[in-house]
DNA sequence: GCTCGGCCCTGCCCCAGGGGCAAGGTCAAC
DNA sequence: GTTGACCTTGCCCCTGGGGCAGGGCCGAGC
């Protein structure tokens, strides 16, 4: 079965004009299969166009005024123009909103920091060092973007101080630590950490979790934390950046290097803190 | 004034870690003069940075996690740590909010006609044609994106119709025709149209017309329109564009083909109009 | 002094989503 | 038949890097 030209066929220019769309653009969707030419002439290599097709072009041309890429606007035009579509566009949506939520949020906080208050963004904070003894925990690393952050956080530490009742009961403070940036484009990995009594029952207890998630236990050295304690509203993204700078300002100044990631300990109980209560110390390791 | 390496220099990976930032992007930073190493070894080519220098390095990190161009940064950093900063970075997230805020509008029109209301879309509008005698109309033209469209709309009718008055008066529907899109990304152009009763009036204003507008006269023919009748509310992108589809649809039934760009006939008061009013003809020129 | 591993260098190709241009083939109207 | 508009492919360009190849630099251990 051929397709045959027959007298209502539009030239590229002609379905481009009526589809709002380069020519050059159809050329690309025609080569990534997403818009094919109803006929193409074999000899000429002349595109040609049914009417109907505009209808569809104009579908691919507003999802690409959302940035949508081809990709993803193949999966939705290949979804037909049922609620499968409207949900693969809806998902699209949501993941844009959700990064623009995020930089919105970054973008505020940078304004103010570059409007002139800099100069006291360093002074709110008070940075120390305590000794931590070794301790043996139990963690939880995961890949994740900022956005997903906080939930996992909750969840990861949850799971990890239910699990320490096997292990001899939560023996310090439970943290967390970036082994890489965990933002909007990074993905980290970050490693919920809960110090716990037992070792032995710590290893057992690993050897028991599936592959579902990637736990671990480790014997955490001892060694010197420079910290700063920040409140409830600090533990968000963008803010809780400034306390990371100010920590490693006062180290650079104090001539300490960072000996390992970046941690946040959280010693307070989270739901019934308020949001000005002090909840967690941002920390490096240090020598 | 040779800068001379001292103890503090930090190879590029070493300041790559403490900006978060890759190696990559630091020698592309370098390259187009946004964030230049305090010293080259001109024997290795080897680049070393100043702690110091990691401020600067995570601003344009931080920037660069809210997608702002290279060449924007630079001017931001350019600008230092003042209120000039704050003011370039809030323009550039203005831009931001107003392209998301009409393709958060689109989205939404988008995700309700896949929902399966598309065979109820066409339904709602009723397409007709009509007679329209030749008309002598001055215009304005202009590129312009759809945020600043109905803004030039109206001062443009209003100019034109001011104008009108030494022209014979106003001799017909004033319109607005598109020879291109007007969307986020193209910029038309429009040109708004204002029908008058003497075109010898109306040469001779368009004579003393300087260049700071587009101006021109022109015998609009006669010809038949193809149009549908659309309320306030209606009148906004992307709403409106569900209208001009029908009518092409519509057009595409009857065999009928667009003569000529697609125009807006503004027939009624538009500032006392309420929403649900008829306003506006979405009209193809039809042979 | 020699080698080894870990950094670092430049340069090239790759991604999306086209824009722009050149050289050449086609089509339809006059 | 000619002409001009339209079409084709192919190549280089943009941004903001990622990834890799081939080769140089450096400190540590032997």
């Amino acid at each position: 079965m051929v397709d045959v030209p027959d007298e209502e066929l539009l030239t590229i220019g002609a379905f481009a004009a009526r589809a709002r769309l380069s020519a050059k653009a159809l050329r690309l969707y025609d080569r990534l299969g997403l818009l094919a030419p109803a006929y193409v002439d074999e000899v000429s290599g002349y595109r040609y166009y049914r009417a109907g097709q505009v209808e569809r072009a104009r579908l691919v041309a507003l999802l690409r005024q959302l940035d949508m890429p081809l990709a993803r606007i193949a999966e939705v035009v290949a979804a037909g123009d049922g609620p499968a579509a409207a949900e693969l566009l809806g998902a699209y949506w949501a993941d844009v909103e959700a990064r623009v939520a995020g930089q919105r949020t970054l973008a505020e906080y940078l304004r103010g920091r570059l409007s002139g208050r800099s100069s006291e963004m360093y002074g709110k904070f008070t940075v120390e060092t305590v000794e931590m003894p070794a301790q043996v925990v139990i963690t939880e690393k995961r890949h994740t973007l900022a956005d997903e952050l906080p939930a996992w956080i909750g969840a990861a530490l949850g799971r990890l101080e239910e699990a320490a009742r096997e292990c001899g009961g939560v023996a310090g403070v439970p943290y967390v630590a970036y082994h890489a940036e965990v933002s909007m484009e990074s993905d980290g990995p970050a490693e919920a950490c809960v110090p716990v009594a037992d070792e032995a029952a710590a290893r057992a207890w690993a050897e028991r979790q599936g592959r579902a998630r990637e736990t671990a236990v480790r014997v955490e050295p001892a060694g010197r934390l420079a910290y700063t304690r920040i409140t409830k509203a600090q533990v968000a993204h963008p803010q809780i950046l400034a306390a990371f700078e100010a920590v490693e300002e006062w180290m650079a100044a104090q001539g300490l290097t960072a000996t390992g990631p970046c941690r946040e300990l959280y010693f307070a109980d989270w739901p019934t803190a308020g949001a000005e209560d002090p909840v967690c110390d941002v920390a490096f390791p240090v020598s």
